[in-house]
DNA sequence: TATGAATGAGGGTTCATTCAT
DNA sequence: CATGAATGAACCCTCATTCAT
């Protein structure tokens, strides 16, 4: 890689973590282009080399966070000997969870933009060096000795359920803490995962 | 009522209906306050007597808009015969779905929007006319003989799962349709409710 | 009609002359709309609460101008005693090209931007209070006891020869002064009148 | 002519021509510098340095195509028989008429740009590989056993006349189509001729 | 020569908000 | 109470031009 793509790597990469900060702590309509270059401290005109508009920097930013976390959690369970497929899905959960719990603003901007037809259409199209491993979670489901009615659709239900009841009470600690609403979220899984068992 | 009190309500309600229409077909961010009056037939200053900004629009409307939809399936509830707690919460479940089924926009416009705490916020500090029996659907639970551990955080965690995975199935059809994916929800809801029977 | 109608009428005339006048010394591409409001002492945004862009400003003048001038033409010849078709229309090419040549650059804007086409449809879609008389010329081939081939052609072949070649004349002297090439002009107008005779 | 001079008129000629192309397709004002090189293949600096700017590379290609309308007209009179002046004339005009009418988007590029003294001015300073015979028309009326009492100005006023007036036929069918229009220019033109011979 | 990433002034346009009527 | 003309800051985006490579 020479030495002008390399500038040109770290322009963009300077303007993708500009937008991240200015997004988190502004929200996505209160952050202009201008807030974004002046913070990343290039002129107008670079924004538009690298992206076609606000919502395309916002995309590729969403996917790329989103893949992270799933990434660091698997990365954290394969430090585990947890071998119940149970517990390896409600240790991932905790560890997103937790994540979350570390990042507010992060939780905020993933939950409020990501969708799981986004997420999927994201991860497939963009072809950047996007090393998210998140389809290797499936291998959770798909390894496991266990067979399930339709992988796909527990994994999304779960995936659901996990991030719509943590957003409430992680950001607005509504209905309860999340400290209190934990175990409930758990037990819950575990009967779900249960019920679509074969 | 006099003459001139009905009047005010009748512009009130206009811009109302016409807010939520645009929201609804144009989204919010492309909404402008022009559009809004333009349509609802007032002059643009005549909108500031009424509303502080478009957000205190968009909430008064998300709150009297998500009362109704319960609203409306308790009513439904009331004139069955069913008696089994689950299969209550099912019910209700399922014509919630079908409402959002019936009128994708409503449903986007409530979940983009809708969290816990704000919807209870809301429903508390607006003392208008919400004639919202939101909290009537509390009395399912309360008045059942089985008991639970914490009937809100019951609550709250199915409203969440049924409102989240429907959001992606019935507007992006992912992972699956809404049909398909049903029989998996009302699985799972029955799985939660018994995760958290005393 | 109101104060406020009167100020409206105010606004809007501010704007369109001092759009003109700075179409007319810096030509339209360099003229921006800051530019306009800014001489014209209005606001940006009230600009377009006149008019749709630049374009649309520049046709209103365009036709307004254009009508004036005709109108002044023809008011010059009712007061003269002319009774011969040659003569009056030498009179009106001359009276014309006398106002072109007093005001440069109002030649130089309409010749760029005018065609015969774009004139005849702003005079008729422009229900404007445009007083244009433009088609009153028309009458003066119409009354004549002489009768033409096709008098629109024979009109429209005059009024381009003329404004072509007052043009390049008045413009930039070439190839000979407004001066020298007017009996030259005048001459040939009488033998292509001729030349359309019946 | 080296190699490399070789690739510099190549490089030059692909941005005349895309400039050409694009000029007359999209209007001068809507092509970019960047439509330009990116059509052309070459880079963005490249551009300048064979042109200083977009009306540079405009005032070049207008004078080029002029010169070559002429040119062509010239060729095919030569190929004649006609040995009377007012044919030799009517011939010409109606061979560049034809041009015109077969390529409109030239006619309207031309046109509107094109003036006599622009062009007059430009033959004479680029001392480029023009190889413009348009002064070889004048040879026309010098060469003719008939005499005039300005021939320069005779040329001019022909030109002008026939540009003018094709240009609204042409392009608008305003106020007839071209072929209505034709018999109208040539009478006419007969008739200024006759007026200007002494 | 040739490149093309970077620039940044300035373009047109929008729209929430105000306030005199 | 109701109006709507006026505002002007702020928006997104373009594009001619430069200059280090």
């Amino acid at each position: 890689m020479g030495k002008s793509d390399l500038n040109k790597k770290k322009k963009r990469e300077a303007l993708l973590n500009t937008a991240f900060e200015l997004f988190t702590t502004q929200g996505i309509n209160k952050t202009t282009i201008n807030n974004i270059v002046e913070s990343a401290g290039v002129a107008k005109g670079t924004f538009y080399l690298y992206f076609k508009d606000k919502y395309d920097i916002r995309n590729k930013l969403i996917a790329h966070k989103a893949g992270h976390i799933f990434s660091v959690a698997d990365q954290a369970l394969s430090q585990t000997q947890l071998t119940n497929l149970e517990d390896r899905i409600i240790f991932l959960a905790d560890n997103i969870i937790e994540q979350f719990n570390a990042d507010k603003s992060l939780l905020n901007f993933i939950s409020k933009n990501l969708s799981w037809g986004i997420f999927k259409n994201e991860l497939i199209s963009s072809g950047d060096d996007n090393d998210v491993d998140f389809y290797n979670i499936y291998t959770i489901l798909e390894n496991s000795p266990e067979t399930f009615k339709n992988p796909e659709i527990l994994l999304f239900m779960i995936v659901e359920f996990v991030s719509s009841t943590c957003y409430s009470s992680i950001l607005y600690n509504e209905p309860v803490s999340i400290k209190e609403l934990k175990p409930y979220i758990f037990d819950a899984i575990r009967q779900i995962i249960k019920s679509q068992r074969l």
